[in-house]
DNA sequence: GTCTTATGCCAACACCATTGACCTTAACTC
DNA sequence: GAGTTAAGGTCAATGGTGTTGGCATAAGAC
């Protein structure tokens, strides 16, 4: 039966498998990760991770509650990887961009995970070490108690926002992700200027553009507005 | 064989099904919803949106490529649903401020969906509608073509990330949900203040905003910057 | 050496999307 | 009205998925 899943601290047998392999949880989550950003789209299954593990699929419901707790501790270890190795500057703003496009690409390299993780508030310790280092950044730039929760808010709920809906193309099959971008030439280029003026006279700018993701824009903007928040409150 | 779909307007055949339902591509899409709506975004499959309808599944693929082209139609539809009744005032800021809340709003309504389909793109008449309008929006603001672009692109993925991120939690269940919004309370709000300083001091504050979306901060933070890029290109 | 049981494996179940072949009948032609 | 065509239904089958109950065996305790 594959009821009881053992935690991890508390496993002492690690019997091989057939094939050699001794399994962990660590190893599990890795190749996992693995098998996402290489089998692409293609995407995760019991079978396949078992397979490259050289373990029966089933052997997975030993380690995690199904395939929901599996992606949720894949999620654990991207904000971990978002933060491991950061370190402040003491400039308010560039910390806050690294930090962001950091959260932002870890969550992207691993598009799967980050469409099921991005939205859950897990309250679990790296998470929360996040937060703080965020708030910790507004307040020690000045910012308000209340102003640096809002930013704070808008903040990360942006960087994570983005990541999700910029990992849904990269969570496609390689065809359906094809077809939409093309459909920024094929489609939209192709509008007749009587019906769509504005979209005609920017086709060439929008084909350039919209492949590509908004998140620094608009994570740009985000600052820039709370810079010159900070020089009013300050003036 | 299923492969030749025929485009809804070219129809002409209705033929019922065995238990009498007419079927088209609009009650096909209506019922997507209302299933997608009751049952999660899990409930919805080829056999279940069959047998709700009366038919077999394989009777959908005469009206879309696979389960993927129902989805981008649910998409459109959306999108049909934010825009329906709204008209522009000339005044752009407010525009783009209805506007967005409206598309926000018209995928919250649908959850599920609204995970499905917000980081499509479709190339369906409505979406193309959307676009047109939010970049004519802009150029008649006076934006150069370059910045409307940008401003554009930043904006619609802005209005659509949000909407797919706020969208997770009431995509879950009742239960899960509050268990989430919980945290704030149970988890941050007693972390000790030595560790977590920052947390600790915005405790109060955390707890009461962040169960909201923070959307429409994001959006008035994007405007604020297009207004004052604006301002700064005219003088 | 013996016992316990954690942990791996196997087989099976119920679901899924998708497709090719077939058949019914609506709609068009004369 | 009779005849023809093919749209648009149905059926059956393929190969995928997550998940579980039962079983076997080796690791570790004594």
């Amino acid at each position: 039966m594959a009821k009881n899943v053992v935690p991890e601290e508390a496993r002492r047998r690690r019997r091989p498998t057939r094939r050699g392999t001794v399994l962990s949880e660590k190893l599990i989550v890795e190749t996992a990760l693995r098998m996402v950003r290489e089998h692409g789209s293609a995407g995760l299954s019991a079978r396949r991770l078992g397979a490259a593990l050289g373990a029966d699929p089933s052997t997975l419901y030993r380690y995690f509650e199904g395939m929901d707790g599996l992606t949720l501790a894949i999620g654990e270890e991207l904000i971990g990887r978002a933060l491991a190795g950061w370190a402040p500057t003491g400039r308010w703003r560039d910390d806050l961009r690294a930090l962001g496009l950091r959260i932002h690409g870890a969550y992207l390299a691993h598009p799967q995970a980050a469409l099921l993780t991005a939205s859950r508030v897990t309250g679990r310790p790296r998470e929360i070490a996040a937060d703080e280092a965020i708030l910790g950044i507004l307040r020690g730039a000045g910012f308000g108690d209340e102003d640096a929760v809002r930013i704070y808010h808008a903040y990360i709920d942006q960087s994570l926002a983005f990541a999700a809906l910029d990992a849904g193309p990269l969570a496609l099959t390689d065809k359906a992700r094809a077809s939409d971008e093309e459909r920024w030439e094929s489609t939209y280029a192709r509008l007749p200027a009587d019906d769509h003026p504005n979209i005609a006279a920017t086709a060439r700018l929008l084909a350039a553009r919209m492949p590509h993701s908004a998140y620094p824009v608009a994570l740009e903007m985000l600052l820039d507005t709370a810079e010159r928040q900070l020089a009013d409150a300050g003036a």
